[in-house]
RNA sequence: GGCGAGGUAGCUCAGUCGGUAGAGCACACGGCUGAAAACCGUGGUGUCGCCGGUUCGAUUCCGGCCCUCGCCA
């Protein structure tokens, strides 16, 4: 079986399982760049509680901490940047965490655009209203949709709302999500890693961030004006609330549950390669090339 | 040492006019196609600080003690 060579090679892997590095010596490697699919490293201003690279990489502090973000917009630039990547390189590399945007960046997931301006407000009244009714209009309109949505979840039910009003649906009849289907040919790999590794890197890089001030950063983000997307960055809260002892203590819980959910994602994605990441990021790049090669 | 406030879930606290208690956060599991480090659902036995008294019955009322915080010495 001849598969062609692949135009993108995406690595994906939970927070401290070397991926940037390593993505870094294969970006080399290739002769091309990284775009980074990750929903907090696209803002300005929390460089290192997000733990942005230290080198260029795509889609990375584009946006200022006051400004929303979605996956729909991120969709439409990753996969301009992968683009210009493949014409000049003939290849790109999309390394990130965030399991949803890794997709959105390799896959043509069609997301929906948004509603004409007013429809949202509508449905969001006409929820706020009565819940009840707004879900019972919904299973009239789509009973796909209603059937994968919970009453109570409001940003849901509104958004399925507007999209079947605009004869689109939040259940597509191809749904491509978790699926092997990618815009161009891709290999997708995916770093495993030992709990104890994980944990002991997470606690260096938590020391680390503290004495690049990463207190200082925090304070600084929450006295300006903040987006409730930016606003959700990991321990955010915490580095500006609690002593500086509790607020290790809570960085390092919470930074270890957080790489937790996106290995949940990661074995979530059909068609991934695992590769074992408990080695030097030169090993893990050799490991990745290898598959990139025989894919 | 004196005065005041308080000790209830891992944390912050609510409550029980006396019938063994519940919210938020956290945690676990599950869901989730324009917020994904997000969002939604389900899950609550904890010497109600300790000892004694009153009572059919005390986490609740009374007494003593211990501890924490604040103010005054």
């Amino acid at each position: 079986m001849t598969r062609p060579r692949p135009e993108v090679v995406a690595v994906f892997g939970p927070t401290g399982s070397g991926k940037t590095s390593a993505s870094e010596l294969v970006a080399r490697a290739l002769g091309t760049e990284i775009v980074s699919a990750d929903a907090l490293q696209v803002y300005r201003g929390l460089p290192i509680l997000t733990n942005q690279p230290q080198r260029a990489t795509r889609l990375v502090a584009i946006r200022d901490l006051s400004q929303e973000f979605s996956v729909g917009e991120y969709a439409r630039l990753a996969h301009a940047e992968i683009d210009e990547l493949v014409g000049a390189n003939g290849i790109a590399v999309v390394c990130g965490g965030t399991g949803l945007y890794l997709r959105a960046a390799i896959a043509e997931l069609h997301v929906p655009l948004a509603a004409e301006s007013g429809a949202r407000a509508r449905w969001e009244a006409l929820y706020d209203g009565d819940p009840a009714a707004a879900y019972a209009r919904l299973g009239a309109l789509d009973a796909a949709a209603a059937s994968r949505v919970h009453q109570n979840d409001r940003r849901r039910v509104v958004r399925a709302l507007e999209l079947a009003e605009n004869g689109a649906s939040l259940a597509p009849a191809r749904d491509r999500l978790w699926t092997a289907d990618t815009r161009l040919p891709t290999i997708v790999v995916g770093l495993e890693i030992s709990h104890s590794t994980l944990e002991g890197r997470i606690r260096e890089r938590t020391e680390e961030m503290l004495g690049r001030g990463v207190v200082d950063e925090a304070r600084r983000a929450v006295a300006g004006r903040i987006s409730k997307t930016a606003e959700k960055a990991l321990g955010l809260r915490d580095l500006v609330d609690l002593p500086l002892e509790q607020a290790r203590e809570r960085l390092v819980g919470r930074t270890l549950r957080y790489a937790a959910y996106q290995r949940k994602w990661m074995r979530r994605i059909e068609g991934i390669v695992m590769i074992e990441a408990d080695r030097p990021p030169k090993e893990v790049a050799d490991a990745i090339l290898e598959v990139a090669r025989a894919g």
